[in-house]
DNA sequence: CCGCATTTGTACGTATGTATG
DNA sequence: GCATACATACGTACAAATGCG
């Protein structure tokens, strides 16, 4: 076990293969294996390729999230490759969240959704650890930045009734916080909904899934949740008056509050575990 | 290597060279693998469970980018399960970008880049190609409000020598403008260089995500590069002098102005094509 | 340069759990 | 409960790539 160093490698197709389209060696009696084609020339990897040409396909078909997609039986056939292959491939493309698998039941187009960005940050952040001042912070940063010019775009679009279902929320988050009831899906409905008149599907997503990082983050160390979450409610509840009132910078002003709050304890928790 | 969990109890090993036509039983019954254990009675999904083990292997030994894991023989002993599901397993971290697969050499802990939220993006935004307004003007709005909120943030805290870089990049435009040459990788060098002083490494990682699906999804659509290329290095050289003079707002300004110039590119391509 | 060992990649066969009707 | 369709998992054999002596 000897150390095996890494060193970058270039990102060249491999023209060694020279491209055989036989099929590999199958033990004693091939039966229906003679056929030669399938799997052109030259070909990188064949599970790689069973990646791109199912996207082609749902590409092609222009199939929507929940269309039914080939089964393995009939993928293997129509591609001409072994079962392994493909099953690696749909894992592969089930981890991007492009294709959902049920078992005992059929392969379906995925939603496409951030999965796999939560998933990647989450780890990410938990493995950088004790590295530098923190991906934790990186992220908030981030989150704080969008959230601080997207709030300054619909300081003058919100309609009577996104400001009354915002004020709505806010009200159950102080019936929350009364209860002694913490309301981390409150804060994440109230921030979602914040956004919903821009017409952007790709905001409330993105936000949200830094939202679940931090959340899933906070929750493998342990962290408290919300020790003052009768400031938090006060922090939501400023951001709705300035909208009301029209006042753009006061809402970009109380949505910077908010974020210096969560900066807050997030680095109070962290003091605390070391 | 340290932990080996092997049965013990095993009666009888028959090393099954052959003759033994039966097939193989699965686990419970099978032949040598013959305790009960490790996957005990109701578990979620055996390949599943594998990527989450690697994932706490990974995480418990404070592994970083580029350490080698075990091999697949080694995982498939020590977690009890058949290679194909490690396979498996392994195959969808891969696509997260958590571990790093070579062929015929190991297997390495990956770089848990943003690639798989290219990835995604990208498909998402070629598979919604005729459904809405476009999930590309999703992506640059989060780009802008994004860069608008980062460019304050850097504004007064540059040094002359990252200026001058600014500057370099810039005139490296202008040159290749002149030449025409098209100089895309500049664009990117420049949004990068400029939140460098950040100190976030996540921010040039997001934002080069969300570049390349730009560029990915025009390259698809057959776009013609930049038109006015002109006009781009103006729209970069005014953030610049915006910036030297120490003038927050108009760095934001000119910043929105060169995000309007993308838009209506954008607006007329997709026009065009239909 | 060649052969060898190690490790990942692909393929086939089979048995079983799971969901649907 | 039964039948069917399908994904899940195990085992095995061989191919291809990489590194090393």
């Amino acid at each position: 076990m000897s150390e095996r160093r890494v060193s970058d490698d270039s990102r060249n197709d491999s023209p060694s293969s020279e491209g055989r389209p036989q099929g590999h060696g199958p033990k004693g009696t091939g039966t229906r294996n003679s056929f030669p084609r399938a799997r052109s020339v030259r070909e990188p990897r064949v599970s790689s390729q069973i990646q791109r040409e199912v996207m082609q396909l749902i590409l092609d078909r222009r199939l929507r999230a929940g269309a039914p997609l080939p089964t393995e039986a009939e993928l293997m056939e129509s591609l001409g490759v072994s079962r392994n292959s493909v099953r690696e491939a749909l894992k592969a493309l089930q981890a991007l969240d492009i294709v959902e698998i049920r078992h005992g039941y059929g392969t379906y187009v995925g939603e496409a959704s951030l999965t796999p960005l939560v998933d990647g940050l989450t780890f990410r952040t938990l493995a950088q650890q004790g590295d530098d001042t923190g991906a934790l912070a990186e992220i908030l940063q981030i989150r704080e930045v969008l959230e601080e010019g997207l709030v300054r775009r619909v300081a003058g679009t919100l309609s009577d009734a996104e400001l009354a279902r915002l004020e709505a929320v806010v009200e159950r988050m102080e019936e929350a916080g009364r209860a002694g009831r913490p309301f981390p899906e409150l804060d994440r409905e109230f921030h979602e909904l914040l956004y919903a008149s821009l017409g952007n599907a790709l905001v409330p997503q993105l936000l949200g899934a830094f939202w679940t990082v931090f959340r899933r983050v906070a929750g493998v160390r342990g962290w408290t949740d919300d020790p003052t979450p009768d400031v938090t409610v006060r922090r939501h509840r400023d951001i709705v008056i300035a909208l009301r009132a029209g006042d753009v910078e006061g809402a970009q002003k109380a949505m910077a509050d908010h974020f210096r709050g969560i900066e807050a304890r997030a680095a109070q928790e962290s003091r605390g575990v070391g």
